[in-house]
RNA sequence: UCCCGAGUAGCGCAGCGGUAGCGCAGGUGACUGUUAAUCACUUGGUCGUAGGUUCGAAUCCUACCUCGGGAGCCA
């Protein structure tokens, strides 16, 4: 049996076999211990009475602390104190391990995020962590079954690619050159034929090329894997490998792909707000006391939606003083848009029709020339969740995009015969799953929501 | 990568030119159907590293390292 069934007042009259982790002991002199025993399968630990008529009592439970894993035997009560409703007086206690309470890193008091992350291996154990990595699981569980209840097709994309350039960010190279000695062309540049794939290649920066490829086929397909980028970004939004979600759409527009992103995220708010009440009301009291009321709030209104151009007009007209001014044409900065998710609208806001000098080659451009369909969803605080667009199925219009961005056509081949044979109008967008789960929890660093972050000068455990 | 800030006991922090302190954890004892239990006593630190200034540096200066926050890049 798990913890989170023996806390059950049905429960109560059964015989239990429990597994875990002992959080605190309180011993009393009338002659019996508190253990409070975790297992992970919920916030709360269950109350487990040892009497010291148990023939291990003195030299060994009296020892475990913090820390220490247990087997323990027993019957559930219904519990005479307040803090619960059932207990569990114990029959029988196994100490599978001991941890020394001398040298286990974790306390029962509050321990900072930043000293947890250098103790990677044990964080999961502390109440926190155990919310943030129930929820991440419930987010993961809901996305699948959000396409999957749609007939969408998961497809499982590469991670090692050969694309030079997929027009997102630094790319990590997979070689198994010898770094000391690197096969050169007599021209001085490296010898890629002679490595393991015979040509330069990457880990992924995005799966959403080759998703597309199966989108004009399937129809409706998604992607759920790692994504690696090598920006040095030191920041509380960023990892060098994060996950990646990203569902690409054929026969669809820029407006259904807005509509499939808001009921997404709505869906995912609506599950874990259902399924995971305890962790999100522990994380509501101890980390972010408006996550719960702003996941309600989401579910049960729509979407800002505006184009850029709109949104230009709006922050010039703001009256706010921005260190970067802003003025048609520029990229928004987090100051923008955190002003349009955080004071003027206080909920999401969908961004579409952005110029094309600051957007992909692959983005569908509008008949004005000037602005290409795409959207961004911005959330408060955390700012970019999502960001998507329709794709270009001209097949000339997307070769000329490609060039402008510095791009080969031929190393495309593939992906421009999509739009050679049998093009179609499609549309997708990635969800960052890192950032979903920030937005979800409200921690404030990304690297507390992935059980081990990768980052610039970080690959620990 | 840039701009700030911080590195002092196992953890969280104070001390900011004159012989290193507090809380928690650990240890010992008392007390108790307890709930991050409580109370008393107690162990524990070449003050991030390397230089420099000074009679004297945790404290001031320089460089480096690491971490945090913000920015850029983006998801």
């Amino acid at each position: 049996m798990r913890v989170k069934e023996a806390l059950l007042p049905e429960s109560v009259g059964k015989k239990a076999r429990l597994f875990g982790w002992v959080r605190t002991r309180r011993d009393s002199k009338a002659g019996f211990s508190f253990i409070d025993l975790n297992d992970g399968s919920c916030l709360k630990g269950v109350q487990v009475i040892a009497e010291k008529n148990l023939s291990n009592y003195e030299d060994e439970i009296l020892k475990c602390g913090i820390g220490s894993s247990v087997e323990i035997v027993g019957q559930i009560v219904a519990s005479p104190a307040k803090g619960q409703a059932t207990e569990v007086k114990a029959e029988e206690i196994k100490i599978l391990g001991y941890a020394d309470p001398a040298t286990y890193p974790l306390q029962k008091k509050e321990t900072s995020f930043e000293y947890l992350r250098s103790i990677a291996h044990l964080r999961p154990r502390t109440m926190t962590f155990g919310a943030v990595f129930r929820i991440r699981n419930e987010i993961c569980r809901s996305i699948h079954n959000f396409f999957q209840s749609q007939n969408f097709i998961y497809v499982q994309t590469p991670i090692v690619t050969a694309s030079d350039c997929e027009g997102a960010g630094q790319m990590f190279r997979v070689t198994t050159f010898e770094l000391d000695n690197v096969p050169k062309l007599e021209s001085g540049g490296i010898d890629f034929e002679q490595d393991f794939f015979g040509k330069a290649t990457n880990l992924t920066v995005s799966g959403q090329l080759e998703a597309e490829t199966f989108a004009t086929a399937l129809s409706n397909v998604y992607t759920f894997g790692p994504t690696f980028r090598a920006e040095n970004s030191n920041t509380t939004r960023h990892l060098a490998e994060f996950w990646m979600v990203e569902p690409e759409v054929a026969f669809c527009d820029l407006e259904g792909d807005m509509d499939l992103a808001e009921s997404f995220l709505k869906t995912i708010f609506r599950d874990v707000l259902n399924n995971c009440a305890d962790d999100m009301a522990f994380l509501n009291e101890k980390i972010d006391n408006t996550i719960i009321g702003t996941l309600k709030g989401i579910v049960e209104s729509d979407f800002e939606r505006l184009t850029y151009t709109e949104a230009v007009d709006i922050l010039i007209a703001s009256g706010e003083k921005f260190d970067f001014p802003v003025s048609w044409g520029i990229d928004l900065q987090t100051e923008h848009e955190r002003y349009l998710t955080e004071k003027k609208f206080r909920k999401p806001v969908i961004l579409t029709d952005y110029p094309r000098g600051i957007k992909a080659f692959y983005m569908k451009l509008n008949p004005d020339g000037k602005t290409v369909r795409a959207m961004d969803v911005l959330v408060p605080k955390i700012g970019e969740i999502i960001g998507g667009s329709q794709r270009e199925d001209n097949l000339e219009l997307l070769e000329e995009r490609m060039k402008e961005s510095g791009l080969n056509p031929e190393e495309y081949w593939w992906y421009l015969d999509l739009r050679r044979y049998g093009t179609v109008p499609h549309a997708g967008f990635g969800l960052g799953l890192e950032r979903c789960v920030q937005f979800v929890t409200g921690m404030s660093n990304i690297r507390d929501v992935i059980p081990f972050p990768r980052a610039p000068k970080s690959a620990d455990f």
